[in-house]
DNA sequence: GAACAGATGGTTTTT
DNA sequence: CCATCTGTTC
C-alpha cells in the first residue's frame, strides 16, 4: 500500500490535485459512509474516482471489492474511463516514483484496476442474476424498453380489448389529466408507469387493488388484470423488465443468495443518488450491509429531474437520517461547492436562481452552500434575447449563432466580442436547450423548427442536429424506408388487411409509408436498382435462374440490403439514429415472437408465411409506426462538431457547453400557453401517480402538494439548464414572458407566489 | 368599458 | 373541452 501523499503526488504528475473539499471525500476511511452533496461543475466524478483509487491504493481494498454505480449508461461509461485512465496513470507514476519502496512498487504493479466494478444499477442486477444462479437454471433475458413497450401494448392493452374498455379509459384519462392526445400509446405508457412505480415505491399491490375508493374498484381491477397479462407475457418468454430485474435481485440479496458476490465487497459508491428510487435505495443498503455500511453516495438535490420515472429526491435529501435508521451510524456530510465550470457571471445567476423561490428552499438539502469559485473567473454578462414573436426570435438567434461561428463574432454594446474558439471552435460548442426538442406541436412550428430553417437559409448554411425533433413515423426518410420494408414484406398490404391487433395509428402510418415508398420508386430520383431489389423481395424471387427463394430469411438482411439505397441512413448522424431504431425494434420482435424476426415462405404451408408477416407487422413495424418507440438516449452520445445541437434539458444533464442557449419561453406568447410548463396550477401525471400509489408504499403520502412538487420540478429543470454554461449563457424567449412581461414563467425568475423576482431587481442578464 | 360572439391554442421529460 | 384572446357593438 502507498500513502495518501504518494497517491496525490502521483496524481499531480498529470493533473491538478484535489481541492480541500474533494480531499475530505478521499480522506475518509473506507468504512465511513459519506453523503456528498455536489453542485454542478464541482468535480463529483473526480472526487468519486479519487476515492475509488484511494480505497484501492492507500487502504488496500482489492479492486474487485469496489462497486461504483451510476444512474445512466452515459455517466457509467464516463466513470469507467476515468477510473481506468487515472488508475493506470497513477500506477505508472508510482512505479517511477523514487519515494516509493520496492515493496510498494510490487504491490502497485500487482493491482488490476479493471476489476473495479462500474456500471448502472440495472447492468449490475443483470450480471448478478446471470453469474450467481442456482445450478441448472437459465438466467432471465432482460426485456429492454422496446420489448416491454411492445408487450404492454399487445398484452396489457389490446388483449381482451382493454383499450376499448370505458372504465379503464376514464381512469387512465383522469391520471393523464386531459383527453388531448389520449390514445393507445398514452394508455400503455400510463400502465407501464403504474407497473414501474409498484416496484420502485415497493407498493403493497394487493392493498392498492383492494383499498381504493369504491368508485375506482373496478378500474383498479382492470389495471391489475392488464399488468398481470403483461407480467405473464414476460414470464412465458423467460424475460424480466428493469423493475422485475431489480426487484428479483433485492429479494435474492435479502435472502443471502448472492453471498458469493457480496462477501468480497469492501465499499459501495453511488453517483447521481438524487435520481434513486426506494427499490434502488434498498438495493444499495443491502449491498452496503455486506461491507459494514461502507456506502458513499454522491448527488445534487437541485438536479433531480426524474420524478416521472420514479425518482424520489427525498431519499437523497434525507440520506443521513435514513442511513442512520438502518446502520445506527452517522454518515459524514461533505459539500462540494467549488465550481470549475462556469464564469462568475453564470455562477452568480445560477446561485440566485436556486434561492429565488422561498417555497423551494424547504426541499433542498439543509445548509447547502452556494457555488463558489476558488479564484475569480470574470467573463461576459449573461445574455437575454427576447423578441415580439417566435419568427423574429428565430431569425435573430440564427444570425447571432452565425456571427459567432461563421462570421467575425458578435459585438456587444460595450465593444466586447463573443467569438468562437480560434483554435478548434465550431458550432458544436453551442447547444440549444429546450424543455422539449419537438419541432412541431399541434401542427404549429416551434422554435427548434424555425431555428433550423433560419440557420439553413444563411450563407454558409448551418445545420442542426436534433434527432428527437420530429415525430419518428412522419419523418420522410423513415416513411420511405418503412414503406419499402412494408412493400417487401407484405406487398400491397394483403396480409395487413387480414391482421388484427394493429393499432389504428399504426395502420394510418402504414398507409402513408407505403405511399411514400411508391412515390419514391416512381420518381426520377429513385436510387438505381432499388425497384428491382424491392420487387425481388416482394415476389420472393431470387432473380437468378436455378436458385430458389429460401424457406426462411432474416429480415435484418432486408434492412441492410435496403440501407444500401439510402446512404443517409449510414452517412448522416440523424439517419444513423433512425436506422438504429429499426434494427433495435427488429431485435425486440425477434425476442418476443415465434418466428424470430424471420420471413417464412413455404409453398406447402402458405398460412405459415402469412403468420410470419403478421408477426413482423405487429411486433416490428407496428410499434415504430404507432409512435410508441422513441429515439433512445444512448443512441446519441456524441454530437456533430459542425451542427447546432438541439436537446432537451434532460438530455443535457451531465454535459457542458461553452455557449449554452436556453429556451426559457418561445412558446409562451400569451396566457393560454401551457401553465404546467411555466406556472402550474396543479400537478401532472407523475405527481398524480405518486399520490395514487404512495399511500400503499413504505414512503407514505408525499408531504408536499402536487402543485408544490410541480413547481419544485420546474426550478430543478432550469437550474440544470442554466448551470450547463461554461462561458456564455443566453436566455431566449418571446417578449410576453421576459421579466416584467405579463406571462408568468418559472424560467424567467417568477416565484410560486406569482412575483417576478427578476423584474423587481435589476435584470440578471444583458438584453440583446 | 362592458358585454358578447367567434376564433384560437393546446401536456413535457425517458433508464 | 375550456380558458383566453380578439374584434365588434353599444
Amino acid at each position: 500500500m502507498v500513502s495518501l501523499d504518494d497517491l496525490i503526488r502521483a496524481l499531480k504528475t498529470f493533473r491538478p490535485g484535489p481541492d480541500a473539499q474533494q480531499l475530505s471525500v478521499l480522506q475518509a476511511a473506507p468504512g465511513q459512509s459519506l453523503f456528498v452533496v455536489a453542485g454542478p461543475g464541482t468535480g463529483k466524478t473526480t472526487a468519486l474516482t479519487l476515492r475509488i483509487l484511494k480505497v484501492v491504493l492507500v487502504d488496500g481494498a482489492p479492486p474487485r471489492g469496489v462497486l461504483a454505480t451510476t444512474f445512466t449508461v452515459k455517466a457509467a461509461a464516463e466513470l469507467r474511463s476515468r477510473v481506468l485512465g487515472w488508475g493506470f496513470a497513477v500506477i505508472d507514476a508510482l512505479k517511477k516514483d523514487r519515494g516509493v519502496s520496492t515493496e510498494q512498487r510490487d504491490f502497485v504493479a500487482s493491482l488490476d484496476i479493471n476489476q473495479v466494478w462500474t456500471g448502472t444499477v440495472d447492468s449490475l442486477c443483470e450480471q448478478l442474476l446471470r453469474d450467481y444462479r442456482a445450478a441448472g437454471t437459465q438466467p432471465p433475458v432482460l426485456a429492454d424498453e422496446f420489448v416491454s413497450k411492445t408487450l404492454m401494448l399487445r398484452e396489457g392493452l389490446f388483449d381482451n380489448k382493454r383499450h376499448e374498455d370505458g372504465v379503464l379509459d376514464g381512469y387512465l384519462g383522469t391520471l393523464n389529466g386531459s383527453r388531448w392526445n389520449f390514445h393507445a400509446g398514452t394508455k400503455a405508457e400510463l400502465l407501464q408507469s403504474i407497473w414501474e412505480r409498484r416496484f420502485q415505491d415497493q407498493v403493497d399491490w394487493g392493498a392498492f387493488v383492494a383499498n381504493g375508493p369504491q368508485t375506482e374498484a373496478r378500474a383498479r381491477q382492470i389495471v391489475a388484470d392488464a399488468l398481470y397479462a403483461y407480467e405473464a407475457a414476460l414470464q412465458a418468454r423467460g424475460m424480466v423488465d428493469f423493475s422485475l430485474l431489480e426487484d428479483e435481485v433485492l429479494r435474492r440479496l435479502k435472502g443471502g443468495q448472492i453471498e458469493e458476490f457480496t462477501r468480497d465487497l469492501r465499499v459501495v459508491l453511488v453517483d447521481e443518488y438524487q435520481d434513486s428510487n426506494l427499490l434502488q435505495e434498498q438495493l444499495y443498503f443491502e449491498l452496503a450491509a455486506a461491507c459494514g455500511g461502507a456506502l458513499t453516495v454522491v448527488g445534487d438535490d437541485d438536479q433531480s429531474l426524474y420524478r416521472f420515472r420514479g425518482a424520489t429526491v427525498d431519499l437523497f435529501r434525507d440520506f443521513p437520517a435514513r442511513y442512520r435508521a438502518r446502520f445506527h451510524k452517522k454518515p459524514q456530510t461533505v459539500f462540494l461547492s467549488n465550481n470549475y465550470r462556469s464564469t462568475d457571471e453564470v455562477r452568480t445567476l445560477v446561485n440566485g436562481y436556486a434561492t429565488l423561490d422561498r417555497g423551494y428552499q424547504a426541499v433542498r438539502v439543509a445548509g447547502k452552500p452556494v457555488l463558489a469559485r476558488p479564484s475569480p473567473r470574470p467573463g461576459l454578462p449573461v445574455l437575454g434575447m427576447f423578441r415580439p414573436n417566435i419568427d423574429i426570435l428565430a431569425t435573430d438567434l440564427a444570425a447571432f449563432v452565425h456571427q459567432v461561428f461563421r462570421g467575425k463574432g458578435y459585438r456587444l454594446a460595450d465593444g466586447r466580442r463573443i467569438e468562437r474558439d480560434p483554435k478548434d471552435g465550431d458550432v458544436g460548442d453551442c447547444a440549444l436547450l429546450c424543455s422539449s426538442p419537438a419541432e412541431w406541436r399541434s401542427g404549429k412550428e416551434r422554435l427548434p423548427f424555425k431555428i433550423r430553417q433560419a440557420l439553413e437559409a444563411l450563407n454558409p448554411p448551418i445545420r442542426t442536429f436534433n434527432p428527437r425533433g420530429e415525430d419518428l413515423p412522419s419523418i420522410p426518410l423513415v416513411q420511405q424506408f418503412g414503406g419499402l420494408l412494408l412493400e417487401c414484406i407484405d406487398p400491397g398490404g394483403v396480409v395487413e388487411g387480414q391482421t388484427s391487433g394493429i393499432a389504428p395509428d399504426a395502420s394510418t402510418a402504414f398507409a402513408e409509408w407505403r405511399q411514400a415508398a411508391l412515390d419514391l420508386a416512381s420518381s426520377p430520383a429513385a436510387p438505381i436498382g432499388l425497384v428491382d431489389y424491392a420487387t425481388g423481395w416482394a415476389n420472393r424471387d431470387p432473380g437468378r435462374k436455378g436458385y430458389e427463394w429460401p424457406r426462411s430469411v432474416a429480415v435484418i438482411d432486408l434492412i441492410y440490403g435496403l440501407t444500401h439505397y439510402f446512404p443517409d441512413l449510414h452517412d448522416d448522424p440523424e439517419g444513423q439514429v433512425y436506422l438504429e431504431v429499426f434494427a433495435r425494434q427488429l431485435t425486440a420482435a425477434e425476442q418476443i415472437g415465434s418466428f424470430r424476426g424471420r420471413l417464412v415462405q413455404d409453398p406447402r404451408e402458405p398460412g405459415l408465411g402469412d403468420a410470419s408477416v403478421r408477426e413482423l407487422l405487429r411486433d416490428f413495424l407496428g410499434p415504430i409506426a404507432a409512435g410508441v418507440v422513441q429515439v433512445n438516449e444512448d443512441l446519441l452520445d456524441s454530437f456533430p462538431r459542425d451542427r447546432l445541437s438541439i436537446l432537451s434539458i434532460h438530455q443535457s444533464k451531465g454535459l457542458e457547453f461553452p455557449l449554452t442557449i436556453v429556451d426559457v419561453g418561445s412558446d409562451f406568447k400569451d396566457l393560454r400557453s401551457p401553465k404546467f410548463k411555466r406556472m402550474p396550477e396543479d400537478g401532472g401525471p407523475p405527481h398524480r401517480l405518486e399520490d395514487l400509489l404512495r399511500p400503499h408504499s413504505p414512503l407514505g403520502v408525499p408531504a408536499r402538494s402536487q402543485r408544490d412538487r410541480a413547481f419544485d420540478d420546474l426550478y430543478r429543470q432550469y437550474f440544470v439548464a442554466f448551470s450547463r454554461a461554461q462561458d456564455i449563457l443566453l436566455l431566449v424567449g418571446v417578449d410576453a414572458t421576459a421579466p416584467g412581461g405579463r406571462v408568468p414563467n418559472i424560467a424567467t425568475g417568477w416565484d410560486r407566489m406569482g412575483v417576478c423576482q427578476w423584474a423587481k431587481t435589476r435584470q440578471p442578464f444583458l438584453r440583446l
